[in-house]
DNA sequence: ATTGAAATTTTGATAACTCAAAATGCGACT
DNA sequence: AGTCGCATTTTGAGTTATCAAAATTTCAAT
C-alpha cells in the first residue's frame, strides 16, 4: 500500500477527532462538520472521503455521513502519534512555547520520517501523553484514553491536578500559560457560580483565576494523588 | 508574493547546486542536467522552469539552459539553509547518524517555519556549517563559501583538516564514517597514485586509508591551523 | 552546406485536490 | 401527506505537477 498523501492524513486525523468529540466511537460524523473542520467545502468532503471508503480507510454512508475503519483508526493514530511526540518535542527539547507547537506539529508531522519519530521517542523517554495532556499512541496506533474529570464536574474544594486541556487555540494557552494553568499542575476548584458563568479555581501561589464555563469545560483534571 | 510551494523549493535549489557545481555563478544550467537531478523528465523540467522564469525567479533561455535570478538565488539560499541547519540540528541534537540525516531534512526542509529555524540556528550556536562541511547561509540568505583544495590538490606529507564531504550518497557517508573520515579529521595525505587511480591518506589513528581519485575529489581539505 | 544525433520543447493526457453553483435528498412542521 | 429549509451530492471547471511521445532545434561532423 502506497503511503498516504498528507491530504489523506489529515482526513483522517480530522474524523478520528470529530468521531472523539462526538463521543461515540461508532457514531457517524456528518461531511458538513469534517468539511468545518477541514477547511474545504463540503462538496470536496464528500469527493474525497468517497475515495478513501474506495481505500477501505472510512466506512461511508451518504447522507449520513463517515466513520473510520479499523484501517483508517489505526492510520489516523499514527498520525495523532508523529503530531503529539513532535509537540512534546519542540516543547521539551527545541524549548519552543506551548501555544506556538501545534501549527509547526502540524506540518512536520508529514514529513517526519519513522525513524525519526521513534528517535524522538525515545529521547523523550516513551512519553504517554503531549503538552496538552493528550495521549500518545504506541507505534502500533494503540491509546489508552483516560476518563478525566473537568473543571465542571470534579467535586469543590479537593485537591485535583491539571492532566489535560481540549483547545489547541493559541490565544487560549497563552492565557493559560500566564495563569500558570498547565497539565501538571496541582490546583482546586473553589466555587462555581452558573449565573455568572464562571468556575473560580486556585492555583498554585493561592492565587485565584476565574474562568468562564465554556473554557472550564475543556480544561480536565484528575485526583491528586 | 504566495510561499513557493515545495516543488519550487526544490527547483531553486537543485538550479543553485547544480550551478554552484559548475563553478560559473553565471553559467547556465542545462535543462538535462536539471531534470536528472529532480528525477523528472526534460519536458517536465522545461515546463516548470517557463513558469518560474515568469515568477522572475530563474532566467530561462530556450535550449540553452536556466539560471537563477537575484531573487531566485536568495530563496533558494534560505532552502539551503533550512536543509543544514535541519541536517546538522539531527546529528547534534537528535543523534541521528550523519547518513541518515539528508533524506530526513530534505522533506523537514519545506515543513519547517522560519521560527524553528531560528530557534535550531540559536540552539546550535549559529554554526557556520552542517555535517557534511557545507556552509550554512545566514538568514538574509548570504554565504561565505570557502574555497578548498581536495584530496587531490593538497600538498603531500602536510597536515591537513577535512574540511568537506561535496556526496550526500548514504553508502558512501557510511564508509567515511567508519573510516574516521568526517569534517574536522586531522589527516594527510600520504601518495598518490594515478595509475592505481587510488589516493593513500594517513588518519588519526596512524592507519593507512585508500581512496580511488573520485571519491578523493569529493573530500575537501584545509591547511591544520 | 547538409545531415544526423542528441538535447530540448511541444502536445495531449492524467492524477490529486480543490471550488462554485446547480441539483437532489432528508427530515421536520404544519 | 405536502412542502420548506438545510445538508449533502453532483456537475463542471481550474490548478499544479507530472509523463509519454511526437516535433523541433541545435551543433558538430562530414
Amino acid at each position: 500500500m502506497a503511503l498516504p498523501s498528507s491530504t489523506v492524513e489529515n482526513y483522517l486525523k480530522a474524523i478520528y477527532q470529530a468521531q472523539a468529540a462526538q463521543g461515540g466511537e461508532h457514531r457517524l460524523v456528518p461531511m458538513g462538520r469534517l468539511a468545518g473542520a477541514l477547511g474545504v467545502v463540503p462538496g470536496t468532503a464528500t469527493t474525497m472521503v468517497k475515495t478513501l471508503a474506495e481505500s477501505g480507510l472510512v466506512d461511508y454512508e451518504p447522507y449520513a455521513g463517515v466513520r473510520l475503519t479499523a484501517a483508517g483508526e489505526k492510520l489516523a493514530a499514527l498520525v495523532l502519534r508523529r503530531h503529539r511526540l513532535m509537540e512534546l518535542f519542540l516543547v521539551q527539547v527545541v524549548g519552543m512555547s506551548w501555544a506556538e507547537v501545534h501549527d509547526e506539529a502540524e506540518r512536520l508531522e508529514h514529513a517526519a520520517s519513522d525513524r525519526l519519530i521513534e528517535r524522538i521517542d525515545a529521547m523523550l523517554g516513551r512519553p504517554a501523553s503531549d503538552p496538552h495532556g493528550d495521549p500518545i499512541p504506541d507505534s502500533t496506533g494503540s491509546m489508552v484514553t483516560p476518563e478525566y474529570q473537568t473543571l465542571l464536574t470534579c467535586p469543590l474544594g479537593r485537591p485535583v491536578v491539571l492532566t489535560r486541556v481540549t483547545d489547541q487555540d493559541a490565544g487560549f494557552l497563552r492565557f493559560l500559560e500566564s495563569s500558570g494553568l498547565k497539565p501538571g499542575q496541582a490546583i482546586e476548584v473553589e466555587a462555581r457560580n452558573a449565573a455568572a458563568d464562571h468556575v473560580v479555581v486556585r492555583g498554585e501561589g493561592r492565587q485565584r483565576i476565574m474562568i468562564g464555563m465554556r473554557a472550564a469545560a475543556k480544561l480536565q483534571v484528575a485526583p491528586a494523588a
